[in-house]
DNA sequence: ATTACTAGAAGGCGAGTAT
DNA sequence: TATACTCGCCTTCTAGTAA
């Protein structure tokens, strides 16, 4: 199976709606797509599954189908591409939100003598020791979804024999159009999609005199260079 | 040559930047990306210039390769599908801009029969005659780039047998955060992509009071629903 | 450019399955 | 029993390779 049919696959399931829900499927509505025979389609199905991009379950009346998380970031790594292809003016989105007083986890991250070496080698600075969080509002919520699609910088992981850090990923930012800094997006979070981790070089909370509840403005930048 | 191979090619090409720009390329190179034979892939190129996907001039020492616009199109139609699967979230960005006095060519056009139905149709309103121009600055120039990607609104152009009157492609919007109306991407216009020029049932230049010079923000809905 | 060779994909048929 | 589907076996033929 060449890998643009795997794509191309994988976009054809995701127009049905098999990304996140399985989807009922039968090899006939698919071999119309493909114009090709049931055969086939089912044939395809059955790689698909087996280079474990697809989940199946077969029943009498045909079969349920859903994209695993490997083929949706399969899709996502490709779509990445031709948008950065195909939008090259689209450098930067604004986000906004509400201060509020984190968990304090983000100050023990950050001073972690990996991810700070991480952060000072891809973003070119050392972060203060401490985040900021935003409660974004509700329109901010779904641009932050864009962020989750893109490459961004990543920021490896690592593990220390005890216990393991997960990777993450960093885009450059402006907060309050004015103070350098980087939004993070966290693979294991405990926090939801409407909270944005910012981390910076200085204290922010000082240089822009901010409370909790205070809205505040952040500039992301989409591209890495 | 499937469509799914077509699209493939027209990636492997857009990444080298055929899109816009003719590239030198060679039948090895492109062999490697598509893992295959020098051959196939020269045999590939012939068959997307016979589609008209592609151009090619042949010289002596290999060929050079452009994507056609019909070719473009084809890319962008497949990225706008996959944008909108992966985006659920994605729903509208702001345009700003200076309001300028325009050609009044607008007022025209707008006030045509056939337009105004169309407008009446698809956008739920009976047009002002007259159009509304922003000169974008330089961020909105870039989102308004995004916009030309996206499907819209298509709104229909018609012949009246002397002459032909294109078609356009429409979003609804809101201007100045406050009144209805919707963005014109007009096919054939006379002003470049810095330009905005907006509809709404009210006369915009009145209702907020606008100057030439004075800075309006449109907030587009990138959804049709 | 043409040809011959060959791997592998597509499709027909029918068995198996569950309702 | 009849139906509607998947899927394995086998044949055909397309399409890539190599000379």
């Amino acid at each position: 199976l060449k890998n643009y049919e795997v794509l191309y696959l994988l976009y054809l399931l995701a127009r049905r709606g098999a990304h996140g829900k399985s989807i009922r499927l039968n090899s006939n509505s698919l071999a119309e797509d493909l114009k090709a025979s049931p055969k086939t389609a089912s044939r395809k199905l059955i790689e698909l599954e087996a280079l474990g991009y697809i989940g199946r379950k077969i029943d009498n009346k045909g079969q349920y189908v859903w994209i695993t998380s490997k083929g949706l970031n399969l899709l996502k790594a490709f779509y990445q591409e031709l948008r950065g292809l195909l939008e090259g003016g689209w450098e930067e989105i604004e986000l906004g939100g509400k201060v509020f007083k984190g968990l304090g986890e983000g100050a023990y991250y950050v001073s972690l003598e990996h991810y700070r070496k991480e952060f000072l080698r891809k973003l070119g600075f050392d972060p203060f020791p401490g985040t900021l969080n935003l409660l974004l509002d509700r329109e901010s919520v779904k641009k932050r979804r864009v962020l989750e699609l893109l490459p961004g910088i990543e920021i490896e992981g690592f593990k220390d024999g005890l216990r393991e850090y997960c990777s993450a990923k960093a885009f450059k930012a402006f907060i309050a159009n004015k103070v350098k800094g980087a939004v993070l997006l966290i693979e294991r979070t405990h926090y939801g999609p409407d909270v944005l981790e910012i981390i910076s070089p200085y204290n922010l909370r000082k240089l822009l005199n901010l409370k909790d509840g205070d809205y505040v403005t952040v500039r992301v930048l989409l591209r890495n260079d």
